[in-house]
DNA sequence: TGAAAAGCAAGAGCACTGCTCACTTTTCTT
DNA sequence: AAGAAAAGTGAGCAGTGCTCTTGCTTTTCA
């Protein structure tokens, strides 16, 4: 064996093994998620589980707070692969209503599956924590699916509305990136109000809110999905033929 | 003196200074909360500003749980409180639209005076930690504020709308306490969806989601509250005059 | 091939937490 | 005034995140 043969893969051997304990960890402390929640999560369980000394983690998580951002990260790209996926699934793609259906139940169902890790992204953020700016990216796939599918439903639509309020026009403005100013503001408006109704009606159920006012087996949810996509993807035009 | 004239004042004098301090350690509690929120909320901390044994605690609250119910329900309460007052305080009570901007807006002015106390009513769950019974009562004020105005609004409106999905109806009939059937299901469901929406558009924006999105400034949130009001509380029959 | 460098794990230790318990002190009641 | 009840104390248990030193293994390079 030339020395060279040893070292073609040196850039793995130990990088290997060392990704493996980072999933092993992470898979523990989501595992630990799932069972005594966010707040709770202990390195020192974790160690415990995985039969190593509890100061060993800190070689692969600088703090608690470094594991906890890289779940924020793992759990904001599953759900967006998720309600990606279900929005691809729809049997016609040119069926917008039905791909944002499936893609809001999508959503709903992620949540309810896993709802330490939609507590961890969508519920009060962790005192003294700041988000890093790895989170933004993954935090807007969800949100661009919606936004996407209106503006696939209604991008080049004919803007015959009045000229709508600067000062909510300014406000939305950081919205423009996403749409390319394809749709006009008092749409793009309704847009953010039907992205803050989903999770507000996911986040009431999930947190207990519901309990005693709506039973928690997705009818009124899908209902009101139903009237969202109608009310987003139909322009007015269309619904007056 | 006479030993009577020490006891006079008996079944107050002892009962009061417990109050007192009662008051004082939700206090502090409350202090605690807003500078490290409701995670790292320390009765070491608290006995340490009081200037008594962290022991000593314990005789006023059983378990830091308990503190945190406590503190939850008088979130609860202030929260209510200032909509109710805000509703209350339009200049024209028979003007349900501003009353319901009114009650709208104070909600977000309160949840962002409050957030810690905000997050801990709305947002995750604590961890292992069951919402006792007590806390359903204050919790139903302020959607019992929201419900109420739409009741004034079309309560005895005659109902011309198809006979809905009866999967919905059951859905929502835990809200027929509230309602006492006075509100169509349709009509029923768009409140839930408003609520939900209400909560969702101050958590988004509270719990950082809207950054690089929509400005923090409130113009969304009042064109979105003004164009929920029209929706829930015109009747279409009145539109159509 | 052998020595230097870098990565890794362990264990002791610090400062903190919620909570319990036996004990003393204070206050109210009879 | 004496006894009972309530309030406050401090030590202690089991747990936490995190740091630092001490060795060991693997990789790298001359």
């Amino acid at each position: 064996m030339s020395p060279s043969n040893s070292t073609p893969k040196a850039p793995g051997v130990r990088a290997r093994i060392r990704a493996e304990l980072t999933a092993a960890i992470k898979a523990s402390a989501r595992r630990q998620l799932a069972t005594e929640g966010a707040s709770s999560l202990s390195l020192r369980a974790i160690a415990r589980e995985l039969d190593m000394a509890s100061s060993a983690i800190y070689r692969y998580f600088a703090s608690r707070d470094e594991l906890l951002t890289a779940l924020i990260i793992d759990a904001y790209d599953a759900v967006a692969d998720a309600v990606e996926a279900a929005d691809a699934a729809a049997v016609d793609q040119d069926d917008l209503v039905a791909r944002f259906c499936n893609a809001a139940t999508a959503l709903r169902a992620w949540a309810f599956e896993h709802p330490h890790e939609y507590a961890l992204i969508f519920g009060s953020p962790i005192p003294g924590y700041e988000a890093p700016q790895d989170t933004i990216d993954p935090a807007g796939r969800v949100p661009f699916v919606i936004i996407s599918l209106v503006v696939m439903a209604r991008g080049g639509e004919h803007d015959t509305s009045p000229p709508a309020d600067p000062a909510l026009v300014s406000a939305l403005s950081g919205l423009d990136g996403f749409t390319g100013s394809l749709l006009p503001t008092p749409l793009l408006s309704e847009v953010v109000s039907a992205w803050a109704q989903l999770f507000g009606m996911i986040s009431l159920e999930l947190f207990g809110h519901f309990k005693n006012s709506v039973a928690d087996d997705g009818v009124y949810y899908g209902h009101a999905v139903r009237d969202m996509a109608n009310r987003l993807l139909t322009s007015p035009a269309e619904a007056a033929t």
